[in-house]
RNA sequence: GCGACGGUCGUCCAGUUUGGUCUAGGACAUCAGAUUGCCAAUCUGGUAACCCGGGUUCAAAUCCCGGCCGUCGCACCA
């Protein structure tokens, strides 16, 4: 069984996420439920995300709506570019996007977004036919990437969000007034976008909803080398990749004109730090400059950050500078100006991207923490980060006697508010080990015959397995020292 | 969306070829009890499943049709 299966299997049986609506057999494909376990990593993955990013660059959060109105996909591009034309093969019914396929068959170059009629046209001018089966095509139809919803008695047209970060443009002018924000500013969301994907696959790696967590940094584009705080990051170094991994420091990447400016620099050096933290192997990381016809219809200057797994690279973070693009065309379609004073002059702030797939993170922090102990029975690890745990610590009484369950439930009630703590007095001691390894633990505290005599309890550590003794008095302190200790 | 293959306790698998003995079996996990008392021990007992809908048949986990889901390939992937 390779990792990727065994880390679906430990998800299923251990609640970290499991298929929507499962009990029903119309249960599409696309749609997955964080369980406990999920959550709990879930939680603890964003908040270091907003410690290594939000709070270290003073950035700004917002919370912003799921369902945005059609002028806001219209100015986006979204309602144009989002939706592709598809042709069907009334013989054999495989479809085809329209415009590749008359590519292809024709020759020509045909835009993404013609209309159907166009498509129709030059379709049986050519004569085009199924490329399988020489069937005929039924006329052009779309196939719009975003979910349409109907909002009221009158189904005024809406959307659902295709990517978090509309509302942080949309919003860009009143926070940057009431927050006296100044340039370059980061704005921050996390929330769920929604695809509706041709065929989702891969459980949380091709979702239809997902969780991103995008941060949006707003700067004037004549400012780009003049990046406040550079100097702590200059000398951090990136892994890029073209043909083959090269490491550079941000600065030698300047230098070199593989990076544009100290802004980008100074931003994707703060996300690598960030996934230093994650757990996720650095050597199974890399910077991936995409190419221009990979790129987005916004962007401008294009990095995947992406994370060697079991099955192959995945993208976990989108980052674009995307220039003048959305706040240009807001503007435009809502006819407000939305630039803003830097400096004594007034400027149309340029935006620099962060847009990183939540679901896909907690996957390979997972994928790359799973750890199959061989020289002890091949008991499973996850040997994740204390501070991005499901469970920080059990407790265990070592025996299932009065005196025993006092002492721990005792030190559970001290502890359990301030830490999520498993207690759990049913099986052998090493079967209540292996369980909580399982999912991550990195500490235990047993209550054993000691205990009753001088109160102390031993703490087991998950990655050695071995063993101290400590103060159950002092058990609170020992886990606010431990899983709060960032140092990687 | 197309094609191939698949879907049985929480998980993994047997049973489907050749319909009946399947009242669906095992392993691991889980629960209760006994025993032990610091690393998945042992014993006893329990909970727990044929993806959904329709059809063929005296009889369907098994055969047929449709749907859903999964894996792989093609296509798609802001």
């Amino acid at each position: 069984m390779n990792t990727y299966d065994q880390i679906i299997q430990l998800s299923l049986e251990r609640g970290f996420y499991f298929p929507s609506s499962e009990l029903y057999s119309d249960a599409s494909a696309g749609f997955w439920e964080y369980g406990p376990n999920g959550v709990k990593i879930k939680n603890k993955f964003l908040e270091l995300w907003r410690r290594e990013l939000v709070r270290r660059d003073n950035m700004l959060e917002i919370d912003g709506s799921q369902i945005m109105s059609k002028n806001v996909f219209m100015a986006s591009g979204h309602l144009s570019n989002f939706t592709d034309p598809v042709v069907k093969c009334k013989k054999c019914l495989s479809s085809f996007r329209a415009d590749k396929l008359i590519q292809e068959e024709a020759n020509l170059e045909v835009p993404e977004r013609m209309a159907n009629e166009g498509v129709n046209e030059l379709i049986s001018k050519y004569g085009l036919r199924c490329p399988l089966c020489k069937g005929e095509f039924s006329p052009a139809e779309r196939f719009n990437m975003m979910f349409k919803v109907e909002i009221g008695p009158n189904h005024d047209e809406a959307y659902l969000r295709p990517e978090t970060c509309q509302s942080i443009f949309v919003d860009f002018s009143r926070i940057y007034k009431v927050s006296r924000g100044k340039l370059p500013l980061g704005i921050a969301q996390v929330g769920k976008s929604f695809r509706n994907e041709i065929s989702p696959r891969q459980g949380l790696l091709r979702l239809r909803e997902f969780y991103q967590a995008e941060i949006e940094v707003f700067c004037n584009p004549s400012q780009l080398d003049n990046q406040p705080r550079y100097d702590e990051i200059k000398n951090t170094k990136l892994r890029f990749y073209d043909q083959k991994i090269i490491e550079l420091t941000v600065q030698e990447a300047i230098d070199q004109k593989i990076l544009s400016n100290q802004l980008i620099g100074y931003y994707l050096a703060l996300l690598v730090e960030f996934f230093d933290k994650t757990g996720i192997d650095k050597n199974r990381t890399r910077l991936r400059k995409l190419s221009d016809e990979e790129k987005a219809f916004y962007s401008t200057i294009a990095f995947d950050f992406e994370v060697d797994t079991s099955i192959g690279w995945l993208e976990l973070v989108a980052c674009n500078y995307r220039s003048d693009y959305d706040l240009k065309s807001h503007s435009t379609t809502s006819k407000t100006n939305l630039e803003v004073m830097d400096d004594n002059s007034k400027v149309l702030p340029h935006v620099f991207e962060l847009s990183l797939g939540v679901d896909r993170c907690i996957y390979s922090i997972m994928e790359h923490s799973y750890f199959v102990d061989r020289e002890n029975d091949d008991r499973a690890v996850l040997k994740l980060k204390p501070y991005l745990s499901p469970v920080h610590a059990g407790v265990l009484p070592l025996l299932r006697k009065p005196e025993f369950k006092d002492k721990a439930s005792k030190l559970l009630k001290n502890i359990q508010r301030d830490f999520d703590i498993f207690y759990d007095e049913s099986g052998s001691i090493g079967r209540r080990y292996r369980r909580l390894e399982e999912i991550g633990t990195p500490f235990a505290f047993t209550v054993d015959h000691q205990t009753l005599e001088d109160e102390t309890v031993t703490v087991r550590y998950r990655d050695s397995m071995q063993q101290d003794r400590i103060k159950m008095s002092d058990v609170k302190s020992f886990l606010y020292n431990n899983i709060n200790d960032y140092s990687s």
